[in-house]
DNA sequence: AGTTAAATTGTTATAATATAACATTTTGTA
DNA sequence: TACAAAATGTTATATTATAACAATTTAACT
């Protein structure tokens, strides 16, 4: 069977409100969102947000239990992630960086483990919320 | 006032338990551990373990919901963490790289966010379980 | 078209993780 | 010794996530 490359129907609803928020939506957040459209248990969200997660449509935010769509066109499935963070306004950004991602992906510890996943995400604050600071 | 530089008695309690667990620990399992010694609620655990993590004598592996030791004694304060994580034992090791941490602190990308912290991720298989496999 | 296996869905209940709110006590030091 | 900050104790509740089981839909292959 050849990979199916589309969504379920609660996998699209799901994916189309992530993917049109400007912001990491958290799981009850979404139920919430999408009770109107038939989705009624947590099960239903959670099982859609694993499979996007899974191949590559969404990310979870670890840190903030919450999920983004993938920014980059190419990422089909997420063995590398990374993100930028703002702790003000909390705003996150996928970072899309081959210098970053070639570093990583490449990096071997002396502990002779093999990588085949990471995930890493940066926080500060954005240029909007550094410059209501001053 | 002078920093402290002793934990008070359930900050101790609950170090002195993850530091001596060879894993990370969840937080009820730490409260399940520590009930005999009188911590009854989770949520003096919780506030153990969050000044624990500000002052970086622990750390949250925040795609596991667990915690451990720091195992850099330098580390007073844990703005640059990364670990590596195996998927099949779980087993969890703290990375102390300098070539690593140097490229994440000097990292800028080009939203012109100025970071001032990191949690980095690694996932893969350890060197027992790679072997166990084949 | 009919068969089949995998994937998805639906549903109820419950487990696991974490915080709110408020009162009290301890600690370090001015 | 009085004050402010930190830590503690306690009850209740909020938030995040999964178990277990049954039914339905999907897509590949006869």
């Amino acid at each position: 069977m050849r990979k199916m490359q589309n969504l379920s129907k609660n996998q699209q609803i799901i994916f189309d409100l992530i993917d049109k928020s400007p912001e990491p939506l958290k799981a009850y957040s979404i139920l919430f969102n999408v009770q109107k459209r038939g989705i009624k248990a947590p099960l239903q969200v959670y099982r859609a947000l694993d499979k996007l997660v899974e191949i590559g449509k969404i990310h979870k935010i670890e840190s903030r239990n919450a999920f983004i769509a993938c920014q980059n066109s190419s990422c089909q499935i997420s063995k590398a992630t990374a993100f930028s963070i703002c702790e003000s306004c909390e705003k996150v950004t996928e970072i899309n960086n081959s210098n970053l991602s070639k570093y990583l992906t490449s990096f071997k510890d002396k502990n002779g483990m093999k990588y085949n996943k990471y995930n890493l995400e940066f926080f500060g604050l954005c240029k909007k919320c550094i410059s209501k600071k001053s």
